[in-house]
DNA sequence: TATCTGTACTAACACATATAGTACAGATAG
DNA sequence: CTATCTGTACTATATGTGTTAGTACAGATA
Protein backbone atom coordinates (compact mmCIF):
# COMPACT_ATOMS: atom_id res chain seq x y z
CA UNK A 1 0.00 0.00 0.00
CA UNK A 2 2.95 2.34 1.22
CA UNK A 3 6.29 2.81 -0.88
CA UNK A 4 9.19 3.60 1.49
CA UNK A 5 12.47 4.62 -0.57
CA UNK A 6 15.38 4.23 1.97
CA UNK A 7 17.73 6.07 -0.54
CA UNK A 8 15.53 8.93 -0.51
CA UNK A 9 17.03 11.92 2.15
CA UNK A 10 13.55 12.80 3.59
CA UNK A 11 13.01 10.71 7.11
CA UNK A 12 10.42 7.64 7.33
CA UNK A 13 8.20 9.06 9.57
CA UNK A 14 7.75 11.91 6.35
CA UNK A 15 7.34 9.63 3.97
CA UNK A 16 4.29 7.86 5.90
CA UNK A 17 2.49 10.81 6.31
CA UNK A 18 2.95 12.19 2.90
CA UNK A 19 2.25 8.89 1.37
CA UNK A 20 -1.29 7.88 3.52
CA UNK A 21 -2.18 12.10 2.80
CA UNK A 22 -1.87 11.29 -0.92
CA UNK A 23 -4.13 7.92 -0.81
CA UNK A 24 -6.55 10.16 1.46
CA UNK A 25 -6.77 13.38 -0.92
CA UNK A 26 -6.86 11.25 -4.10
CA UNK A 27 -9.92 9.61 -2.30
CA UNK A 28 -7.93 6.23 -2.69
CA UNK A 29 -8.53 5.65 0.97
CA UNK A 30 -11.89 6.36 1.67
CA UNK A 31 -13.32 8.27 4.66
CA UNK A 32 -13.21 5.64 7.76
CA UNK A 33 -10.90 3.36 6.46
CA UNK A 34 -8.82 2.12 8.53
CA UNK A 35 -5.25 1.97 8.54
CA UNK A 36 -2.56 -0.54 9.40
CA UNK A 37 -2.42 -0.61 13.00
CA UNK A 38 1.21 0.51 14.77
CA UNK A 39 2.68 -2.46 14.89
CA UNK A 40 1.61 -4.40 11.84
CA UNK A 41 2.71 -1.47 9.80
CA UNK A 42 5.90 -1.62 11.39
CA UNK A 43 6.22 -5.13 10.65
CA UNK A 44 5.06 -4.90 7.32
CA UNK A 45 8.00 -1.86 6.37
CA UNK A 46 10.17 -3.30 8.64
CA UNK A 47 10.43 -0.24 10.60
CA UNK A 48 10.33 0.45 14.22
CA UNK A 49 6.89 0.96 15.68
CA UNK A 50 8.20 4.52 16.82
CA UNK A 51 8.71 5.59 13.66
CA UNK A 52 5.25 5.07 12.61
CA UNK A 53 3.91 5.98 15.71
CA UNK A 54 5.29 9.55 14.79
CA UNK A 55 3.99 9.30 11.23
CA UNK A 56 0.36 8.15 12.61
CA UNK A 57 0.41 11.02 15.22
CA UNK A 58 1.52 13.58 12.77
CA UNK A 59 -1.34 12.33 10.45
CA UNK A 60 -4.17 12.84 13.19
CA UNK A 61 -2.45 16.26 14.06
CA UNK A 62 -2.95 16.91 10.32
CA UNK A 63 -6.48 16.33 10.25
CA UNK A 64 -5.63 13.46 7.62
CA UNK A 65 -6.63 10.58 9.89
CA UNK A 66 -8.52 10.23 13.28
CA UNK A 67 -7.41 7.81 16.27
CA UNK A 68 -9.42 5.70 19.07
CA UNK A 69 -7.31 4.34 21.86
CA UNK A 70 -7.72 0.50 21.32
CA UNK A 71 -9.73 0.47 17.88
CA UNK A 72 -7.14 1.83 15.24
CA UNK A 73 -6.68 4.97 12.89
CA UNK A 74 -9.19 5.76 10.67
CA UNK A 75 -9.43 8.08 7.47
CA UNK A 76 -11.08 11.52 8.02
CA UNK A 77 -14.08 12.15 6.57
CA UNK A 78 -12.96 16.14 5.47
CA UNK A 79 -10.71 15.18 2.87
CA UNK A 80 -11.82 18.41 0.55
CA UNK A 81 -10.03 20.59 2.57
CA UNK A 82 -6.63 18.98 2.55
CA UNK A 83 -7.09 18.50 -0.94
CA UNK A 84 -7.71 22.54 -1.32
CA UNK A 85 -4.57 22.80 0.54
CA UNK A 86 -2.69 20.76 -1.39
CA UNK A 87 -3.78 22.52 -4.57
CA UNK A 88 -2.74 25.95 -3.12
CA UNK A 89 0.57 24.55 -2.39
CA UNK A 90 0.70 23.18 -5.49
CA UNK A 91 0.08 26.39 -7.60
CA UNK A 92 2.38 28.23 -5.40
CA UNK A 93 5.08 25.90 -5.98
CA UNK A 94 4.25 25.73 -10.21
CA UNK A 95 4.06 29.59 -10.05
CA UNK A 96 7.48 29.91 -8.50
CA UNK A 97 9.03 27.21 -10.91
CA UNK A 98 7.89 28.48 -13.93
CA UNK A 99 9.08 32.43 -12.91
CA UNK A 100 12.37 31.05 -12.65
CA UNK A 101 12.45 28.90 -15.84
CA UNK A 102 10.83 32.17 -17.82
CA UNK A 103 13.93 34.29 -16.24
CA UNK A 104 16.75 31.21 -17.93
CA UNK A 105 14.91 31.80 -21.66
CA UNK A 106 11.68 28.63 -21.32
CA UNK A 107 9.10 30.02 -23.46
CA UNK A 108 5.51 29.81 -23.43
CA UNK A 109 5.40 26.98 -25.63
CA UNK A 110 7.79 25.18 -23.93
CA UNK A 111 6.01 25.42 -20.86
CA UNK A 112 2.69 24.39 -22.42
CA UNK A 113 4.75 21.01 -23.48
CA UNK A 114 6.14 20.69 -20.13
CA UNK A 115 2.88 20.87 -18.15
CA UNK A 116 1.32 18.80 -21.42
CA UNK A 117 -1.72 20.96 -21.60
CA UNK A 118 -4.22 21.02 -24.75
CA UNK A 119 -3.18 24.08 -26.21
CA UNK A 120 -5.11 23.25 -29.49
CA UNK A 121 -8.93 24.47 -30.22
CA UNK A 122 -10.54 20.88 -30.36
CA UNK A 123 -10.89 19.53 -26.75
CA UNK A 124 -9.91 17.33 -24.46
CA UNK A 125 -9.46 13.62 -23.93
CA UNK A 126 -12.21 11.28 -24.86
CA UNK B 1 24.75 39.98 -2.76
CA UNK B 2 23.73 36.81 -1.35
CA UNK B 3 20.57 36.40 1.40
CA UNK B 4 20.44 33.40 4.05
CA UNK B 5 17.45 32.87 5.86
CA UNK B 6 18.14 31.25 9.16
CA UNK B 7 14.48 29.75 9.28
CA UNK B 8 14.87 28.05 6.33
CA UNK B 9 14.79 24.08 7.02
CA UNK B 10 17.84 24.14 4.47
CA UNK B 11 21.47 23.99 5.35
CA UNK B 12 23.36 27.48 5.28
CA UNK B 13 26.00 25.42 3.19
CA UNK B 14 23.13 24.97 0.87
CA UNK B 15 21.77 27.71 0.41
CA UNK B 16 24.87 29.64 -0.45
CA UNK B 17 25.67 26.89 -2.99
CA UNK B 18 22.31 27.95 -4.46
CA UNK B 19 22.71 31.40 -4.06
CA UNK B 20 25.52 31.91 -6.36
CA UNK B 21 24.61 29.00 -9.15
CA UNK B 22 21.61 30.97 -9.33
CA UNK B 23 23.88 34.49 -9.87
CA UNK B 24 25.93 32.89 -12.05
CA UNK B 25 23.28 31.32 -13.86
CA UNK B 26 20.98 34.32 -14.42
CA UNK B 27 24.20 36.15 -15.97
CA UNK B 28 24.20 38.40 -12.45
CA UNK B 29 27.29 37.51 -12.24
CA UNK B 30 29.61 37.13 -14.86
CA UNK B 31 32.14 34.58 -15.58
CA UNK B 32 35.54 35.05 -14.08
CA UNK B 33 34.31 37.16 -11.47
CA UNK B 34 35.65 36.96 -8.34
CA UNK B 35 33.50 35.89 -5.10
CA UNK B 36 34.49 37.78 -1.68
CA UNK B 37 37.07 35.15 0.01
CA UNK B 38 36.19 32.16 2.47
CA UNK B 39 36.71 34.67 5.95
CA UNK B 40 35.58 37.72 4.30
CA UNK B 41 31.82 36.04 3.44
CA UNK B 42 32.37 34.28 7.14
CA UNK B 43 32.09 37.59 8.65
CA UNK B 44 29.64 39.59 6.36
CA UNK B 45 27.48 36.74 6.85
CA UNK B 46 28.80 35.95 10.56
CA UNK B 47 29.00 32.30 9.38
CA UNK B 48 32.05 29.90 10.32
CA UNK B 49 34.59 30.09 7.59
CA UNK B 50 34.36 26.58 7.90
CA UNK B 51 31.04 26.59 6.45
CA UNK B 52 31.98 29.10 3.63
CA UNK B 53 34.77 26.79 2.39
CA UNK B 54 32.30 24.01 1.90
CA UNK B 55 29.68 25.53 -0.06
CA UNK B 56 32.62 26.72 -2.35
CA UNK B 57 34.14 23.29 -2.12
CA UNK B 58 30.81 22.35 -3.86
CA UNK B 59 30.48 25.25 -5.88
CA UNK B 60 33.56 24.44 -7.79
CA UNK B 61 32.81 21.11 -7.80
CA UNK B 62 29.88 21.50 -9.64
CA UNK B 63 31.40 23.15 -11.91
CA UNK B 64 29.82 26.51 -11.04
CA UNK B 65 33.41 28.33 -9.73
CA UNK B 66 37.10 27.68 -10.15
CA UNK B 67 39.28 28.17 -7.16
CA UNK B 68 43.29 29.28 -7.04
CA UNK B 69 44.82 28.81 -4.25
CA UNK B 70 46.40 32.18 -2.72
CA UNK B 71 44.09 34.33 -5.30
CA UNK B 72 40.35 33.42 -4.93
CA UNK B 73 37.78 31.91 -6.42
CA UNK B 74 36.16 33.03 -9.54
CA UNK B 75 32.63 32.13 -11.42
CA UNK B 76 33.11 29.77 -14.37
CA UNK B 77 32.89 30.18 -18.38
CA UNK B 78 30.06 27.75 -19.17
CA UNK B 79 27.35 28.85 -17.67
CA UNK B 80 25.37 27.56 -20.31
CA UNK B 81 25.69 23.66 -19.50
CA UNK B 82 24.34 25.05 -16.03
CA UNK B 83 21.57 26.80 -17.41
CA UNK B 84 20.46 23.53 -19.52
CA UNK B 85 20.80 21.59 -16.55
CA UNK B 86 18.87 23.87 -14.40
CA UNK B 87 16.24 23.72 -17.16
CA UNK B 88 16.18 20.06 -17.36
CA UNK B 89 15.36 20.06 -13.36
CA UNK B 90 12.69 22.89 -13.58
CA UNK B 91 11.16 20.93 -16.60
CA UNK B 92 10.91 17.19 -14.16
CA UNK B 93 9.32 19.40 -11.18
CA UNK B 94 6.63 20.93 -13.22
CA UNK B 95 5.69 18.14 -14.85
CA UNK B 96 5.67 16.06 -11.74
CA UNK B 97 3.33 18.98 -10.28
CA UNK B 98 1.28 19.69 -12.79
CA UNK B 99 0.59 16.12 -12.80
CA UNK B 100 -0.55 15.70 -9.23
CA UNK B 101 -2.49 18.91 -9.62
CA UNK B 102 -4.03 17.42 -12.44
CA UNK B 103 -4.98 14.71 -10.30
CA UNK B 104 -7.01 16.32 -8.03
CA UNK B 105 -8.70 18.23 -10.16
CA UNK B 106 -7.05 21.11 -11.18
CA UNK B 107 -7.89 21.92 -15.56
CA UNK B 108 -5.71 23.53 -18.18
CA UNK B 109 -7.22 26.71 -17.44
CA UNK B 110 -6.18 27.24 -13.47
CA UNK B 111 -2.53 25.73 -14.76
CA UNK B 112 -2.41 28.40 -17.55
CA UNK B 113 -3.51 31.43 -14.91
CA UNK B 114 -0.95 29.71 -12.32
CA UNK B 115 1.90 29.80 -14.72
CA UNK B 116 0.61 33.29 -16.22
CA UNK B 117 1.32 32.36 -19.96
CA UNK B 118 -0.24 35.17 -22.54
CA UNK B 119 -3.05 32.96 -24.39
CA UNK B 120 -3.08 34.43 -27.81
CA UNK B 121 -6.37 35.51 -27.62
CA UNK B 122 -7.12 36.52 -23.83
CA UNK B 123 -5.22 38.89 -22.84
CA UNK B 124 -3.28 39.79 -19.44
CA UNK B 125 -4.57 39.98 -15.94
CA UNK B 126 -6.94 42.12 -14.81
C1' DT C 1 58.53 40.14 4.81
C1' DA C 2 53.70 40.74 5.68
C1' DT C 3 49.33 39.64 4.42
C1' DC C 4 46.15 38.12 1.64
C1' DT C 5 44.18 33.78 -0.64
C1' DG C 6 42.50 28.55 -0.73
C1' DT C 7 42.88 24.21 1.65
C1' DA C 8 43.26 20.44 5.20
C1' DC C 9 42.66 18.62 9.56
C1' DT C 10 40.87 17.46 14.38
C1' DA C 11 37.68 18.25 18.03
C1' DA C 12 33.41 19.41 19.95
C1' DC C 13 28.52 20.55 20.15
C1' DA C 14 23.55 20.61 18.75
C1' DC C 15 19.93 18.56 16.53
C1' DA C 16 17.04 15.25 13.98
C1' DT C 17 16.29 10.58 12.85
C1' DA C 18 15.73 5.99 14.12
C1' DT C 19 15.98 2.04 17.11
C1' DA C 20 15.15 -0.61 21.51
C1' DG C 21 12.61 -1.67 25.40
C1' DT C 22 9.05 -1.06 28.78
C1' DA C 23 4.70 0.30 30.33
C1' DC C 24 -0.21 1.77 30.64
C1' DA C 25 -5.15 2.40 29.16
C1' DG C 26 -9.04 1.34 26.28
C1' DA C 27 -11.57 -1.97 23.09
C1' DT C 28 -12.97 -6.50 21.86
C1' DA C 29 -13.34 -11.49 21.08
C1' DG C 30 -13.04 -15.91 23.48
C1' DC D 1 -13.31 -12.80 33.51
C1' DT D 2 -8.80 -13.45 30.49
C1' DA D 3 -6.20 -12.85 26.36
C1' DT D 4 -5.01 -10.03 22.85
C1' DC D 5 -5.56 -6.58 20.04
C1' DT D 6 -5.41 -1.29 19.66
C1' DG D 7 -3.19 3.68 20.57
C1' DT D 8 -0.10 6.18 23.56
C1' DA D 9 3.77 7.65 26.64
C1' DC D 10 8.23 7.37 28.32
C1' DT D 11 13.45 6.73 28.77
C1' DA D 12 17.68 5.51 26.75
C1' DT D 13 20.85 4.92 23.02
C1' DA D 14 23.11 5.10 18.48
C1' DT D 15 23.93 7.48 14.31
C1' DG D 16 24.37 11.04 10.80
C1' DT D 17 24.39 15.85 9.53
C1' DG D 18 25.18 20.62 10.19
C1' DT D 19 27.85 23.99 12.46
C1' DT D 20 31.34 26.02 15.15
C1' DA D 21 36.17 26.42 16.89
C1' DG D 22 40.94 26.31 16.42
C1' DT D 23 45.26 25.31 14.16
C1' DA D 24 48.14 24.70 10.33
C1' DC D 25 50.18 24.77 5.65
C1' DA D 26 50.95 26.29 0.74
C1' DG D 27 50.60 29.62 -2.94
C1' DA D 28 50.04 34.58 -4.60
C1' DT D 29 51.04 39.35 -4.20
C1' DA D 30 52.19 44.01 -2.71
Amino acid sequence: MLHIDYRDSRPIYEQIVDGFTRLAISAVLTPDTQLPSVRQLAIELSINPNTIQRAYTELEKRGVTYSIKGRGSFISADCDTLRQTRLAELQADITSLAHEARQLGATDTMLLHWMQVQHTKEGGQP
